[in-house]
DNA sequence: CGGTACGTTGAGTCATATCAACCATAGTGG
DNA sequence: CCACTATGGTTGATATGACTCAACGTACCG
């Protein structure tokens, strides 16, 4: 019998890891695994930048990888992560318009690029990735209104409290409790939407009040109730 | 011949206003129409509700619709408005969860309520009305992350005359050249996201710099490319 | 005619940005 | 091996945008 290592490694990513794959026929699947490309990043490239046009979407198998605006005087603002498992770049293929996001990797990356017609023919001729994929747009934009109304209305203490819990949640601990996602100060002040002396100000509170361990990029929630009563929800 | 005054109605309403509709078979058009009910909402009553779930989605056939989120301490923030031809709600249908905005009639509105199982359906067996829901999902999305980055970055000034610009293009202007959306200076400080006090400062501030004309609600934009400029994009 | 909701204005305060100086660390090249 | 530079982190002083509070004006409505 003849073997087939490429489907067989997305079989072995992919699918697994996103809902999204759960749903395709043995045919589809290997259409997207015969038609992929893998590519690693070191960090600090730039998978896409905003404004380019796209050839296709990603899929991350590793690594972290940053995903922000850029403002017009070059600040950033910071989107999102994406983590092993997660899609970058479809919205900009499903709306066929340029990217408004760049992409530039945090931790090195293993990244799957996959063009622009597989995506458009799987939504339409696969109806329960159809709905998976657009169950996913919408817990992004869901996610996106209601930091929005966070940005407006709470202080930036209590944004970055939030943003700690957060980080915790989505990328976890190392055995020692340290957050495995590590962040410059200035990064986390473009999560948050701030100066970079006011996350070390806000930051150091936060130690001199017991709730977090600091030490250089590695932070450490000692008072997880403390912190979730600061962000207040 | 026999007459089907239910789908005609259907056929000229919604189908020439949203691309939507456009990919629908005869079929499912029919299916559509048997099935929503179309009911008239006055202003100020409520839609639906934030955390109520949701038995299916609202296609708006005419008035003004607010759709705003509510902080914890009561304050809204107006995430983006809904007029004929837009749809409504479909984010909690396919998510399967709670509605997470509330939406309130500001004109007194027509809309097309359709069950869950009609969107999800729809999705599911036709490509094309999957592919254009997700481009509208997209582009809510995309706008969304555009505003989350104008807020943190620019000023209530900057982001005053933005929402103006923003109000004008989406809504248009009477005759005389009055916006055809009115509000309360409130409401657009809910939009800014900022205290109403500020809205009503800036705002006579453009007064009198000649940029807009102010008669209560009225309000009419004399100089556009200054509000540009001022809203730098 | 009084009530209620909305609009306006001014004064004071506060959160956060900005600016400037300085420290720590890690390459890098002579 | 040591300045040398770059990058990130920290701290304090100051400036300012925007919020809050409070008073008052305005307009519509029963």
């Amino acid at each position: 019998m003849v073997q087939f290592p490429i489907l067989h490694d997305c079989d072995s990513c992919v699918t697994k890891k996103h809902p999204l794959f759960r749903y395709l026929t043995a045919e589809e699947l290997e259409d997207v695994s015969l038609n992929r490309e893998t590519e690693t990043y070191k960090r600090g490239s730039i998978i896409y930048q905003e404004g380019h046009r796209m050839k296709g979407f990603y899929c991350v198998q590793s690594g972290i990888i940053k995903i922000y605006k850029s403002g017009f005087d070059g600040k950033e603002q910071i989107i999102r992560f994406a983590k092993s498992g997660d899609i970058i770049g479809y919205r900009s293929v499903v709306s066929n318009e340029p990217a408004c996001t760049t992409t530039e990797v945090l931790e090195d990356s293993k990244v799957c690029h996959i063009p622009t017609h597989i995506l458009l023919n799987l939504v339409r001729n696969n109806g329960d990735f159809a709905v998976e994929l657009m169950k996913l747009t919408c817990k992004e934009l869901g996610e996106a209104n209601s930091y929005l109304t966070d940005v407006v209305q709470k202080t930036v203490k209590e944004r970055l409290a939030e943003i700690l819990l957060h980080l915790q949640a989505e990328f976890g601990e190392d055995p020692d409790r340290v957050l495995k996602i590590s962040l410059t100060r200035e990064e986390l002040s473009n999560i948050v939407g701030t100066a970079t002396e006011s996350i070390i100000r806000f930051l150091s509170e936060f130690k001199n009040e017991g709730l977090i361990e600091l030490k250089g990029r590695k932070i450490k929630i000692l008072d997880r109730p403390g912190l979730k009563q600061i962000a207040n929800n």
